[in-house]
RNA sequence: GGGUGAUUAGCUCAGUUGGUAGAGCGCUUCGUUUACACCGAAGAUGUCAGGAGUUCGAGUCUCUUAUCACCCACCA
């Protein structure tokens, strides 16, 4: 069959997508011959997701990785799936009911709800998995994961039991201890209501203001406040009956527990341990609240004095912790002021009592006490800064400074003081809404007990991960991790397997062998709620049955004791999406079950990510496998860039500079687009990608095509060549030699993850040695007149094609497959499946590279004085030898019809002298002339044999300069030493050549 | 504030243990010689950000300055 003159990407991949999968090309253990594995598990995209170029790039690498291994007869496994991505689904689920006007989330229910979630998943989860076999990705499909499958609510079509996995798992840590349920201050997301974890917020710099309030002293108590210059000298004396502080957040006033200052700064000693009164709100409602010392607040900054908001401020709930001030929450779950229960005006003699910490309440009660006034109750909190702000002002709280407009007409003379100032703010990676610290009950992983095995893992080399600098970061987020925050208020996901009933005491869980209670209610914590009910009914010694709502009940028989019923309800809370993907390694391959697979696979080898994910995956699958099976998930973490537009910039929607990996395999061809990437993987930080590269590589993917169709049309194609080697003329040994030589530096390059140089390795051989050098030099023997030549060509040129496919199969799938099957009838199998080679350094012949490098030197000589004199590009030229010596003569007699041809000459003689007019050229072991009376320009001849001495000289003093530099020679090593003095000769022997030359066109 | 990286041809970037600077694109000139114009041939272009040091020798190692980028972080 004849290939066509252009390479039909689109009809070529769509054809071998559909032959590999129907052969079940990819599936694990095919083509397996040797017993070592090799396993990858693929970053798990978003199951509503579409493909972007970070998904391209990222699995164009694990496909080059897979199918290498795989050709070399590993027992190969590219483990597919997706991500349930809980956040993520549910908003876009939630968006769309809201486009199609249906009822939202809430009217629905949690059941309902979520079969509508399932509903979008069934319809558009498939979409990301067709994209990347789009791409060429050769995934065992049959094997497709998802981190849901097996959940109770699933539909059919998603059995599997990675939500066994993971409840599992959820279990089994929490009777270690190591995940935990407390109150704490978390990240909390007023758009989704719901906990995020740090790695969720994103701090950006926006402009902010810094309000300077005063606090006034209980009781009209005043205080001589003094100011002082470095020198001690004092720059301000007053009387003063408040203190002053600086907030850039007024709203939270109302939930101050003290005002803190620095216990070595003077200005306050006086008033350390007085109260002051929170000026917000109605006089009858204001609490006072103690002047506390405390090592976090800086002297130097604001006015020295921080006010202490426990339960909205990270800084703050840690000095509240630590002078055990009470903590207040103001807001409600969407970040409006809280309008439930009455509003808690304070008696005076009961802030007095707090205040001197007499009156203890319990965190239960505080978190129960709405401070928040009327005219407060359920305003926004922005609504509530301006309102505080405005109201303090109107009472004259505002700490005021000299207007410098005071000239104008009309300016006060004094202004109160407020501070523009950038500041940092958190927002929700998803939302892009403000976080607010919340003080909320939640269930964390402990991570400073599971950490320890993940940092070892890495340090001791066990896992590697690459390129070295990202284990840098890696380790400095490892030994400063914090607590890990596991549970979301979402539906969509794994709902927490815990039950709760209310606590009886502490030696009942002892007796019964779970952990406390941490509050009002006991947790039973088990894989269904049939096991927990056991416990349960241990623990309470009465029947127990599941609560249809969310809250528990003791139903008690009056009659017969054993009839008592405790219902429990289950935590609303799931888990946070990053807490299964944590369990991708084991949890696709079927653990807790012993599987083949499991046995088989794990650990895996490598993972392919970016490093944006290094904290959110990588090292959270680092800790979970070794928490829960006590083995590494992989050995090599391959962290590779990120993707970026032409000019640098991050893709993204909002700047239009998105570049669809659909619309560019559409436009070039998936094989264009992996290539592009591949070239350009260097291991970096980011990787620029314009269209015009790809084209080029779609260009490179048309060269091999059209370097075969040529192989083809000289019948050079599909030759059963049993042994490689064995050829006798020079230029065929010579491309052997090539092709051994880039099978060694393809292999060396993928096994250190350098696949730009794997792509630039090929694409120089393939073009610029194979297709420019080779297929030309060919030509003259496919068309001549040796048969024997011929016949050797033929097979040396359709082994050297076939190479060629094997080697960039990897990188370029689809082109390759197709020319593998074009190009014979009788192939023992699919290029995909077909063995990599292991040919090598023995294919080199050292005799015919430097007879191939003398012929290409002298066309590209030849060619070069040609271009340069102005030969007419189709005119032929006799060529005139002079003084060779043997080897040279040899050499030129050997491959004189590749000579003639490549440099466009018509006849050669041997001439003792060069005649007049003619242009010499120095090659090694003699000179050639070319007869260019008619032609040459003295000037533009004089002019460039004049550079080429230029250059020669400068080359000529550097190396002698070294060479006569004693230190050198001495230090320098032998090899180095000798190159350099046969540098020095070559280049003086080729220097007097060339004034040779000079001299016979000057006399002209 | 801490950390990491970058600064090499007009553009985008390679450059693995120090040994005479590379690629692609773009540009210039010539050429349709039956694989390929998504082509071929020939060419031009760099104080490797600045400075100092180590060394026989530095784009590469050390220090330093400048600019940029990213990550982490609680300054009210």
């Amino acid at each position: 069959m004849a290939l066509d003159k252009n390479f039909d990407a689109a009809s070529a991949e769509a054809k071998w997508r559909v032959v590999w999968e129907e052969e079940g090309a990819f599936k694990a253990g095919a083509n397996a011959s040797r017993e070592e594995t090799f396993c990858i598990m693929i970053p798990p995209p978003n199951v509503t997701g579409v493909l972007h170029m970070g998904h391209a790039f990222n699995n164009t690498l694990q496909d080059i990785l897979t199918r290498w291994h795989r050709m070399r007869g590993f027992d190969t496994l590219w483990q597919p799936g997706t991500d349930h991505a809980g956040i993520a689904t549910q908003m876009v689920v939630e968006r769309r009911l809201a486009e199609a006007g249906e009822p939202g989330r809430r009217d629905l229910g949690r059941d309902a709800f979520l079969d509508k979630v399932w509903e979008w998943k069934a319809q558009s989860g498939g979409t990301i998995i067709q994209q990347l076999k789009s791409l060429g990705s050769s995934c065992d499909y049959s094997r497709e994961a998802f981190t849901m499958s097996g959940a109770p609510n699933a539909p059919e079509g998603n059995e599997g039991n990675f939500h066994d996995a993971v409840i599992r798992v959820f279990v089994e840590m929490y009777n270690k201890g190591l995940i935990y349920r407390g109150k704490r201050l978390v990240n909390w997301d007023p758009h989704f209501e719901t906990a995020i974890s740090d790695l969720e917020v994103e701090n950006k710099e926006v402009a902010g203001h810094m309000w300077h309030f005063k606090y006034p002293l209980a009781g009209g108590e005043t205080y001589t406040y003094v100011e002082k210059d470095a020198d001690g000298n004092i720059t301000l004396e007053e009387e003063r009956d408040y203190i002053s502080i600086a907030t850039t957040r007024p709203e939270t006033m109302l939930g101050d527990g003290a005002v803190a200052v620095s216990p070595k700064d003077e200005r306050y000693a006086p008033i350390v341990g007085k109260l002051c009164e929170i000026p917000v709100g109605p006089k009858e409602h204001r609490r006072l609240i103690p002047i506390i010392t405390d090592e976090y607040p800086d002297p130097d900054f604001g006015s020295g004095a921080v006010k202490i908001t426990g339960a909205h401020d990270f800084n703050d709930y840690q000095v509240a912790k630590r002078g055990n001030i009470p903590m207040y929450s103001l807001m409600d779950t969407k970040g409006a002021m809280r309008a439930d229960g009455e509003p808690y005006a304070e008696e005076a003699d009961t802030a007095q009592a707090i205040a001197n910490g007499e009156q203890d309440f319990s965190e239960a009660m505080i978190a129960a006490m709405n401070l928040v006034p009327d005219e407060y109750r359920g305003l926004d909190r922005f609504a509530a800064r301006d309102k505080v702000v405005a109201d303090i002002t109107a009472e004259g709280n505002a700490v005021m400074i000299a207007n410098p407009k005071a000239d104008e007409d009309g300016a006060p003379a004094t202004i109160p003081y407020v501070e523009n100032k950038p500041i940092m703010q958190p927002f929700g990676d998803r939302s892009k809404v403000v976080i607010e610290p919340m003080l909320t009950d939640q269930w964390f992983v402990d991570t400073d007990k599971i950490v320890g095995p993940a940092i070892d893992a890495v340090r001791n080399g066990d896992t590697q991960i690459l390129p070295e600098r990202d284990a840098k970061v890696y380790f400095h987020w490892l030994e400063n991790i914090e607590p890990w925050c596991i549970s979301r208020q979402l539906w969509w996901g794994h709902q927490i397997p815990v039950w709760y009933g209310i606590a009886v005491s502490d030696e009942d869980a002892e007796r019964v062998g779970i952990p406390p209670s941490s509050g009002e209610f006991q947790a039973f914590c088990a894989p269904t709620f049939k096991e927990a009910r056991v416990i349960a009914e241990k623990y309470y010694g009465c029947k127990v049955a599941e609560a249809e709502g969310d809250d528990w009940k003791w139903e008690f028989s009056q009659e017969d004791e054993s009839k008592d019923v405790m219902t429990l309800f289950r935590d609303p809370d799931v888990l946070d999406t990053w807490f299964s993907s944590g369990l991708w390694p084991i949890g696709t391959l079927g653990w807790p079950e012993e599987t083949e697979a499991l046995k088989k696979y794990f650990p895996t080898d490598v993972l392919i990510t970016g490093f944006d994910i290094i904290f959110f995956w990588v090292a959270r699958m680092m800790m979970m496998q070794l928490a829960v099976v006590d083995q590494k998930p992989f050995h090599t973490v391959y962290v590779h860039a990120l993707v970026r537009d032409e000019k640098g910039k991050k893709m993204s929607k909002s700047l239009g500079n998105v570049l669809d990996p659909l619309e560019l395999i559409e436009e070039f061809g998936a094989d264009a687009v992996r290539f592009t990437l591949t070239a350009m993987a260097a291991m970096g930080r980011d990787l620029k990608l314009s269209t015009q590269r790809i084209a080029g590589y779609r260009n490179f993917g048309t060269k091999l095509w059209n370097a075969t169709r040529f192989a083809e049309m000289n019948d050079a194609v599909g030759i059963d060549v049993s042994k490689e080697g064995s050829a006798q003329y020079t230029v065929n040994k010579w491309i052997i030699g090539e092709v051994g030589r880039t099978r060694i530096a393809v292999d060396s390059a993928l096994e250190q993850y350098r696949f730009n140089d794997a792509a630039n390795v090929l694409y120089a051989f393939v073009w610029g040695t194979v297709c420019d050098w080779y297929v030309e030099l060919c030509k003259p023997l496919l068309q001549g007149d040796d048969a024997a030549a011929k016949a050797e060509t033929q097979k040396v040129l359709s082994w050297v094609i076939d190479q060629c496919l094997i080697l960039m199969h990897p990188i370029m799938p689809f082109i390759t497959e197709e020319l593998w099957d074009a190009t014979s009838d009788n192939r023992a199998k699919r290029l995909v499946h077909t063995d990599w080679p292991t040919y090598g350094d023995e294919l080199i012949d050292a005799a015919a590279d430097a007879e191939m490098n003398w012929v290409v030197s002298l066309i590209e000589s030849i060619r070069s004085v040609r271009s340069e004199m102005g030969v007419n590009a189709g005119a032929k030229l006799p060529l005139l030898l002079l003084g060779l010596d043997e080897a040279a003569q040899g050499a030129f007699d050997r491959n004189r019809v590749m000579i003639e041809r490549l440099a466009r000459l018509d006849g050669v003689s041997t001439v003792a002298e060069a005649p007049k007019g003619a242009v010499t050229i120095p090659v090694q072991g003699g000179q050639v002339c070319l007869p260019l009376a008619d032609v040459i320009d003295v000037a533009a001849e004089t002019a460039r044999l004049s550079k080429a001495i230029d250059k020669l000289d400068k080359e000529i003093k550097q190396t002698s300069g070294k060479l006569n530099n004693p230190k050198f020679v001495a230090n320098a090593p032998e090899e180095v030493v000798n190159e350099n003095r046969e540098g020095l000769a070559a280049a003086q022997a080729e220097r007097d050549k060339l004034m040779g030359a000079l001299e016979r066109v000057e006399a002209l």
